[in-house]
RNA sequence: GCCCCCGUAGCUCAGCUGGAUAGAGCGUCGGACUUCUAAUCCGUUGGUCGCAGGUUCGAAUCCUGCCGGGGGCGCCA
């Protein structure tokens, strides 16, 4: 019997006491009855605080409540016993039979087990990373790398069409500084105000000019200065987003969408948008400028959108872009941005609404910030003392799994530490391998059970796993549906991965005290057969969950 | 001044849509491999859940106010 069965049938029996009166409420009192699993096992395989909720509404105290709910509980098929326990908490074991039956349930659905459908029918854009193509991905785009994919492939196991989505700003003064300084450090000029230092700079003006050679280009020095800036502009940004691209994809990301800054003003967007806005009423003129009437959707002030010099504001593709993405059918456009981008929220959502779509069509997710530590002391990231940390330097350090599970296991309320001499040498530290090593672990005994002739199918009794820890691992196994139903709707990866954990501590301590081979001259019975069926069961279960955290499930370690 | 995040064991953090005796890893100290991988397991040590009020049968969790740390409040992008 799963979590959600077991609920269901609690549910059954309160509305079934209501019918015969022995409750005195409405069926439509009756909400979804919460089972949870107990933090102490004696207390059973699960309990429920249902009767707590409803002895007020029926007019009784909870314990009352419960004993009676009891009495019907422990005459249904598959509980063994319910008691109640404290001030009002039904403790419910099942029938080993009942519990063990998790396991072909899970085999059987074949890397299945766990999806839900809560975003059916929904496409989700989900815009993250989003770096400007001024430089390398340093290690806050990296986190959000890790989780905004991580995210996506969450949203996917609930049936959501999912857009990954990198916004390119392509567009205004920053690259207008990059190419500069490229053409400053070939021309041997300073770097200009605002301009950009460090060697990649001195990498990217390079292959420039090697580039340019080798095409036969005409040499960009002996070009007019405005022509030359432009050629290092187009060639350079061109390099350095292809470096992001590998950069990405040496990281296991991959984008559907690259989208251009640039083709939203030389498409004509920015300019229909904004007109439209500008007959709607939501822009007016004031002080030379454009502004958007944002105070109107609970922004704190009204935000130029042109400028008095006649250019457009930041602000003014972002709202064209709003509804280029609901134009492609987007129904929910997921932001992913750092702390310090926590004022644009009430921005984009009063875009949204001034462009007529539901403010809650766009969802921001603010993350914290990434910390640089060395012995224990804070690293300023600097471009200029070259203490930045790349997403490059940070898989180069502690490879791809253990980056990614590092950067996903923590609330994205929680700001990071990263140490890079602690996460590459004291490996342990990083639960990763603890994780990756239970399912290593689940494939050698496979691998050992196929040695012995143990086959799944020749037999299965449930009610063979009667062990201590095997009630245990199948109460974890029986929470992950709800585990990645919550990382789901709080958009919170990282249950995915305190969950893991949990479930390899479950499976470990599993491992070490039964077995699923035969020792010595002993027999392949069904308890070894259905060990077995345990044993991939959770293995399944590790590998979806590492899957869905961008982490490989390896076979051996 | 206003807004957002954080404050839980020596350290790093879970738990926060109210529930039972507040958990894990690392660290300390001590145990367990002739039998499926010891990257494991078992035991031990460890807490005024920042402080003070409030709501509740019940608060780490919700509300208010303070204290401390981080980030933000552009006709920059």
């Amino acid at each position: 019997m799963t979590p959600e069965q077991l609920s269901e049938t609690i549910r059954a029996a309160l509305l079934a006491g209501i019918d015969d009166s022995d409750f005195q409420l409405s069926p439509f009192d009756v909400p979804e009855v919460k089972v949870e699993r107990p933090r102490q096992r004696e207390h059973g395989d699960w309990a429920t605080n249902v009767a707590m909720q409803l002895a007020k509404k029926a007019g009784t105290n909870p314990r009352e409540f419960a004993t009676t709910l009891v009495e019907r509980l422990a005459e249904i098929d598959g509980i063994e016993s319910a008691e109640v326990a404290g001030p009002g908490f039904i403790n419910i074991r099942l029938a080993a039979g009942a519990a063990g039956e998790l396991a072909r349930t899970i085999v059987r659905a074949n890397g299945a087990y766990g999806r839900g459908d809560s975003l059916k029918d929904q496409v989700v854009n989900v815009e993250f990373v989003s770096a400007n193509p001024t430089g390398p991905i340093h290690l806050g785009g990296t986190r959000w790398a890790a989780v905004g994919d991580s995210l996506a492939r969450l949203m996917e196991f609930h049936d959501a069409r999912v857009i990954r989505e990198y916004y390119f700003n392509d567009h205004g003064s920053q690259i207008d500084n990059f190419a500069k300084s490229l053409y400053a450090v070939v021309a041997g000029e300073d770097a200009p105000e605002n301009g950009y230092g460090g060697q990649y700079i001195q990498d990217i003006a390079n292959e420039v000019m090697v580039e340019a050679m080798e095409a036969g280009d005409r040499d960009p020095l002996e070009r007019p200065r405005d022509e030359a800036i432009e050629f290092f502009r187009e060639r350079g940004v061109r390099l350095m987003f292809n470096e992001i691209k590998d950069s990405l994809k040496d990281f296991g990301v991959e984008f559907d969408v690259y989208f251009h800054e640039e083709s939203l003003h030389s498409s004509g967007k920015v300019e229909r948008a904004l007109d439209e806005l500008k007959a709607s009423g939501a822009l007016y003129e004031s002080e030379g400028a454009w502004w958007l009437k944002s105070t109107d959707h609970g922004d704190e002030k009204d935000r130029v959108v042109i400028k008095s010099d006649g250019n457009a504001a930041y602000i003014a593709g972002d709202i064209a872009y709003i509804r280029d993405k609901h134009e492609r059918g987007a129904d929910l456009c997921v932001y992913l941005l750092g702390a310090d981008h926590h004022g644009y929220i009430a921005r984009l959502k009063a875009a949204a609404a001034a462009l007529g779509y539901d403010p809650a069509s766009v969802e921001v997710i603010i993350g914290q910030m990434v910390n640089l530590v060395k012995d224990g002391q804070p690293v300023r990231m600097s471009k200029r003392a070259g203490t930045v940390v790349t997403m490059e330097d940070l898989v180069d350090a502690v490879g791809v799994d253990a980056a990614r599970y590092a950067l996903s296991r923590s609330s994205t309320d929680q700001s990071i530490d990263i140490d890079l001499d602690l996460l590459a040498s004291a490996t342990n530290a990083n639960p990763v391998f603890y994780v990756q090593y239970a399912h290593a672990r689940s494939a050698g005994v496979a691998r050992n059970a196929a040695e012995y002739g143990i086959a799944r199918e020749d037999g299965f009794d449930a009610a063979l796993l009667t062990h201590e820890s095997e009630a245990a691992l199948l109460g974890a196994l029986g929470d992950f549906p709800r585990v990645i139903a919550q990382a789901v709707e709080f958009r919170e990866q990282h249950r995915v991965a305190r969950y893991l954990e949990e479930l390899a501590s479950a499976f470990n301590q599993w491992y070490d005290r039964t077995r699923v081979t035969p020792l010595g001259d002993e027999e392949v019975t069904d308890l070894h057969r259905t060990r077995l069926w345990l044993n991939d069961a959770t293995g399944m279960v590790l590998r979806t969950g590492l899957h869905l955290l961008g982490v490989s499930a390896p076979e051996r370690m």
